[in-house]
DNA sequence: CTGAAAGCGCTTACAG
DNA sequence: CTGAAAGCGCTTACAG
């Protein structure tokens, strides 16, 4: 019960706390008899260091915080599990927070990473997220890794997806099955990631002539029932579209049942194509055509940012890109058209 | 950069430390003209708590550990989800660790939990878990919450799902729309989950006058991939079961895949029932009867024990057990019987 | 290579 | 109601 200190250890090893701190912490100055001494003292008494006290004295930190913005969200739990692998990987162990999309519980997270004095910061930002509301982190010297969306005016080290390509490559997929009126659902544009879909949809369209016609564009908020609505206003308009593109995976959730409930096949009545994998997309109703996201690489990949920054404090910030890959399967209807 | 204390702030606000300290801490014992002033201060500075000083002094924690098995599992995200919220509802933050069903990495993870002095510790042990590798933590007096897995001669607060009556509940079910031929795809017997639930698959077939068949159970390790193999082995084998009980999540989209690719139909060639819904068990191909357990409610729970256990200590220990629900979809083939 | 001592930022009896 | 002071468990110059 009553906790094992350092100085119980000195104690029983009949050294100085100085000395145990020593051997502890790996400092080679130390003779090896006097070594073993302490290490059986720490074995025999059961020590465990008091991170909170080394904290306290300024040593490194070994927690990382992760603050994202909807731990409901596969893609943001991929990522999770990579931040966690690659913490393990490195010894350190991983603060999580979920704002919900919520910029109140976000700033009160942000304040209990600094006031847990966090080593470093992996940020996904709600939409409303400013610059301005970070300079506490900034002042504060907590190093700050931006993953998934941007802020303008943010000077920080970033890891982002190319989204305009990934959707590019997922309408012009769509072009060369031969649709033309091709629909996409939106997130809102508030969100970088929103509006480089967007832009990727908008450039495929007119690389190919087709233009776009904004009746078929909605936008919704990432949230599956917002998919289920648009996918059912698009189905039910008096010209609906041959296809749809769906710029995440819980509007991708949403539209399938919309389509289902409509009564409407996939792909023979429209064809449909998600933004972001998910493990169970080849067992859906059609198996999903998807653009993937490297997510759990995104992850390992914001921790060792984090590390490299940790190491060169000063070093100029780093913008990371990392690109997607289509992964074709039923619901965009390629495998009909080859028959 | 240079961090504001709580000595700051007392100079600026021109009173003591130990009045900042109570102002921060809501202790009324504060003249409100004071009280105004420290505030004041605390802002002007943009003054944060550190709050490993402060738990160094043996103030009550406000982190709490969860150590979960699997952080790729739907179930234990949503549990997750689940503590989030509570703990934010409680003004704690949730410290996040993946043991990914290695015992090596789970005592890592249970010295780190420690040294950084949680203040309760939600648990969900890896299979080879046993009473003494706990008593480390059990002597630290961090209190213990047992979620989801049992552990053979442990004495504390425990929470778990009614495994034998859902899995009772989903084989009835089976039988009741009359197949005979029931198999089941188990989790592994060392798991009180694994064996609880093949327990009510025993218990529905022999109150049915069914008899169980040991061809027709099949122990997997609960990932996706025993799943995939032991349905095909099923599937191939030369009396096929007319219907499947999958024990677990992962392991019904594994099995889901393997009967895709032999081109069988669900439920015309077999029926499948899977424990655990996922919110995409409605959009699968055939949408997936399946025993919901309360994942979130799981979660908001445990740390509902535990904040009790932190308000009284010498409580005598608590095990709640949740019950399940069936949600009747189209893979058991209920709706094709009623046609 | 080793130890005594100061100090990290906070809280809490103890006086007043 | 308020403040001076001790101490939580650790690390780190500083002497030796």
């Amino acid at each position: 019960m009553a906790t094992v200190t350092m100085r119980d250890v000195a104690e029983y090893a009949g050294v100085s706390m100085a000395t145990v701190s020593r051997v502890v912490n790996n400092d080679p100055n130390v003779a090896p008899k006097l070594r073993v001494r302490v290490l059986e003292a720490v074995q025999a008494l059961g020590y465990h260091p008091n991170r909170a006290a080394r904290r306290l004295r300024g040593s490194p930190g070994d927690v990382l915080g992760l603050l994202i913005s909807d731990m409901q969200n596969p893609f943001f739990i991929s990522v999770l599990a990579g931040v966690e692998e690659m913490a393990y990987a490195n010894q350190m162990s991983v603060l999580v927070c979920n704002t919900g999309e919520d910029s109140a519980r976000q700033q009160m997270y942000l304040n209990v990473m600094l006031a847990e004095r966090v080593a470093g910061l992996i940020f996904v930002p709600t939409p409303s997220t400013t610059a301005r509301s970070l300079t506490r982190v900034l002042e504060a010297g907590v190093p700050l890794i931006l993953l998934d969306r941007r802020i303008e005016g943010l000077e920080t080290d970033m890891l982002t997806v190319d989204n305009v390509r990934g959707a590019y490559a997922a309408v012009k997929h769509l072009i060369d099955l031969g649709y033309t009126r091709i629909a996409m659902i939106a997130g809102s544009a508030v969100l970088s990631t929103g509006s480089e879909r967007q832009q990727g949809y908008r450039d495929a369209l007119n690389a190919a002539g087709l233009g776009v016609d904004e009746t078929l564009l909605k936008v919704g908020n990432s949230q599956r029932e917002s998919g289920y609505r648009l996918a059912r206003e698009l189905m039910l308009s008096p010209q609906p579209p041959q296809a749809i593109f769906v710029a995440n995976n819980l509007m991708t959730m949403g539209a399938l049942q919309a389509i289902h409930e409509l009564k409407l096949r996939i792909p023979e009545d429209v064809a449909l194509v998600g933004f972001d994998d998910m493990p169970w997309s080849g067992e859906l109703c059609p198996p999903l055509t998807a653009v993937s996201q490297p997510t759990y690489e995104l992850g390992r990949e914001a921790v060792h940012l984090l590390l490299r920054r940790l190491a060169e404090p000063d070093a100029p910030f780093r913008t990371v890109t990392l690109q997607t890959r289509l992964i074709v399967r039923e619901s965009c209807g390629a495998l009909l058209r080859r028959e």
